[in-house]
DNA sequence: CTGTTAGCGCATTCAC
DNA sequence: GTGAATGCGCTAACAG
């Protein structure tokens, strides 16, 4: 099946050349400048439709100085907490006319850098980093061209970075605070993560429960270790997120416990899992249509002129459901 | 309203400056052009790495006419069949030295067709359609300038458009005579699609349905439908794909059923869903990783000259486990 | 070996 | 109303 094969994309000057009129003159009809007559620009407007024009943003990026772009940088695809926010963040993009590309750096952590750089490369207005992977010499290496926000809580604050993030200590002690209030004492938490987020959610976790005279029932296990949680009486399990909430209910009901009466189960994110799964996961929700919004203001701000470092914190909500 | 950037990023002629050379030099010992002196270059990588210089992609691939950019487009970041393919064409492209952005139009269709457009107007050198949702005018436009391959089924060909696929008829049959060979004889199918791939695959449902002499069995339902066929006394579903059998899933284990021995779900794509819901799923797996091998190399076929069409049409692989 | 020069496609003066 | 000229950052062809 013989077609037409790529052609070299038409520019200006074929318009122009089609239209029988300037350079120039396209350009300013193609953006609706006041100054070109009515006539001459539908004329114009006809001719580059029907050539197939569409103008250059390499181009247009190389003589504006910027792209109107938006560069989001995650670390996994697979992960439900970090896709949602992309979803929040291209929303609020979207609202001030800026279009987001994506990039991931699933498989391999080391490519996560490279895409930084690379979207800055590619002349994105800014970037939003929804990772902790990313090490802080390349955040602070891409701040210096161009505006970075953190989406997420870092170990520390990095210079030249802002960040917008849930407070994990206060969400980890919602989760405590509902599951003592439902009469529990020895109330685990499960985690596999070595990341600040986690490390967060976990020191929340062990305040709350000190805070609550439980502090001797305090026990942090990894996911595959559940089931040395429940030898020990433990009959409810706080885990750093919905995923790993997940595992803990599949280990459970494989040894046929009944969640949530012989155990109740919580998770963290309020990812679509958590309501996929049966029983649907009680869990802490981060507010993600504000993160993406503040995320977005953050970097308009810079791109105004801001020079000093913002980072906002949210407040999470518990949301209750059936697993606890 | 992004204005300026903080700093304007450092250019070749700064670097040549501090250097004390000419740009182009400066532009040769960054590639590592053999025709410069080793301590000059030596020099110059030195400045380059301390002004912090990155060249512009958007000032090189107007100069180069080609970005070394692969765009890949998809419907849904929530969909897993879709990120996991994303993941191996990118492990396939950067075998030949691309990279890859990622755009998608979760929430709004219409804005997927903007996103073909607006990848093209950066200027990737070729397209990986992973959703049935692009109009076919989009993408015979988009083929107009650049090589555009789809993954998944189309309802017709489009012209100037490659394309890979598994076959979907067959994986079907697959199901169904696996049904068959264990004594299923009232076997259903469960869908809510209206796209090629599921209107493929129902159709390769009702086949093999017919060609084992059971064609008074066929039933197509819809997901939220189920409880109509265990009523009906249906004891295997073969649902559309893995997310519409985890959903036949829940509903069989909230009626009390047991899976498998009450009844069998079957699913389609072998995505992580598949093996992490219990019981694992039995499903269809597509070669995901020659798709996105497949996908690149028809591209960078287009881009070496190529311009009759080509559809690649992969076998599909029944794979076992747990659910039926 | 090194430096000069000429555009890539576009937006933006400034003349006409 | 309109068109010619300029330069964004980069590469490549050509001179020195």
């Amino acid at each position: 099946m013989p077609t037409a094969s790529p052609r070299p994309r038409p520019t200006l000057r074929d318009v122009a050349a089609t239209a029988g009129v300037s350079k120039s003159l396209v350009s300013l009809a193609l953006r609706g400048d006041p100054g070109v007559s009515e006539s001459t620009r539908d004329r114009i407007l006809a001719v580059a439709e029907q050539v197939g024009y569409r103008p250059s943003l390499s181009a247009r990026t190389l003589k504006q100085g910027r792209s109107m772009l938006l560069g989001v940088v995650i670390s996994s695809l697979e992960n439900p907490y970090q896709t949602e926010i992309v979803a929040s963040v291209e929303d609020a993009a979207e609202q001030v006319g800026l279009s987001v590309v994506l990039a991931h750096g699933s498989r391999d952590r080391g490519r996560l850098a490279d895409r930084v750089q690379q979207l800055g490369d590619l002349g994105v207005d800014g970037l939003v980093v929804v990772s902790s992977w990313v090490p802080d010499e390349v955040l602070t290496a891409a701040a210096r061209r161009l505006p970075v926000v953190m989406v997420g809580r870092t170990a520390d604050p990095v210079a030249g970075v802002d960040s917008v993030t849930n407070d994990d200590e206060q969400g980890a002690a919602l989760v405590v605070d509902h599951l003592v209030g439902r009469g529990y004492e020895r109330i685990a938490h499960v985690t596999s993560s070595t990341r600040p987020a986690g490390l967060a959610r976990r020191r929340g976790y062990e305040d709350a429960m000190r805070r609550a005279g439980l502090g001797d029932h305090v026990r942090v296990a990894a996911p595959d270790a559940v089931d040395g949680l429940l030898d020990d009486g433990y009959r409810a399990v706080f885990a750093r997120n919905d995923v790993e909430a997940c595992d803990v209910l599949d280990r459970a009901l494989d040894r046929g416990l009944r969640v949530p009466d012989d155990v109740a189960v919580v998770g963290y994110d309020d990812t679509l899992l958590a309501r996929r799964v049966r029983p649907a996961l009680t869990t802490v929700q981060q507010q993600r249509e504000v993160m993406g919004e503040r995320a977005v203001a953050l970097l308009t701000g810079r791109l105004g002129g801001r020079t000093d470092d913002v980072h906002e914190v949210l407040e999470p909500r518990l949301v209750v459901r059936a697993s606890g």
